[in-house]
DNA sequence: TTTCCTGCAAACGATTTGCAACCTA
DNA sequence: TAGGTTGCAAATCGTTTGCAGGAAA
């Protein structure tokens, strides 16, 4: 049998942004938040999917569409493509701001933080007067196990 | 009349890499390559689509789509997504290697370099036993026209 | 003649949406 | 009761592909 962890801070946090929109906690989006946080790394809405309906065959993708959708905007999760088409979701929570490694060859998604980029590119966009509001920077090559 | 500029190195280069791989630099080639050089910026296959019918309605979007993929292959293109969902084509012939800022409110992309960065990316990738190929870096905020 | 090219329409895959039934405050 | 929620199927949207006719080497 599956244990919920229904004692961490994200489920608060969801409930939390969904009764300030007027909405509610209900069960499918407690299946589908403690699935996605028991999967590790970055995952697409597709293999989400497969986990969810382990735990309730009953839930449909547009459910769990429409329930990552709700996990950003309450910054409980975020989004990014890699490949082509691939959109993959990770946990924000509890994590530092990183930037990512993308292995063209086994796929595989890892994070490095880099202070004296994200200096360097405050700085850019000062002189071009733009004010950012995030950034998005992904190396693209192969990973030290494919060489 | 639309004035052709046969002459540019494109022509040349496309021309060179069709013949490498068995393939003909045709009048519906020629005709879309022609459109995305004198347009400016960031394309969408859509908006350039719009653009080459008004040369010859006949040219339909899959061959425009097919084309570019050989745009790109031939080194004379690159594919960026800034909005989602938004593929966008630039030139990169001519072009050194840059970066973006994509103005999240009226949507325009303007570029820059920055030496520092790229030298620290490279450090990273090397304490990380990571062989880039190559990069993608976009800062999202707002520009200085939309303050 | 063989191989490539093209337009068309159909297929595709990821995501969204309309709807009717269902919950829940 | 009113308004949010869900599964289902249909609709979308960008892109790709199968195919049959046409063109080039």
């Amino acid at each position: 049998m599956t244990t919920m962890v229904l004692n961490n801070k994200e489920f608060e946090i969801l409930d939390d942004y969904l009764r300030s929109v007027g909405q509610f906690l209900t069960l499918p989006r407690i299946i589908i938040l403690d699935t996605f946080l028991k999967v590790d790394g970055h995952v697409s809405v597709k293999d989400l999917c497969k986990e969810v309906k382990k735990k309730d065959s009953q839930i449909s993708p547009a459910t769990v569409y429409r329930t990552m959708k709700l996990l950003v905007e309450s910054g409980i999760a975020s989004e990014n493509e890699f490949a082509d088409d691939r959109k993959l979701f990770e946990k924000t929570l509890g994590k530092e701001h990183h930037d990512h490694m993308f292995c063209t060859l086994c796929k595989k998604v890892s994070e490095f933080h880099n202070e004296s980029i994200e200096k360097l590119q405050e700085e850019v966009a000062q002189e071009h007067l733009f004010e950012i509001t995030h950034h998005r920077m992904t190396l693209f090559g192969v990973c030290d196990e494919c060489h």
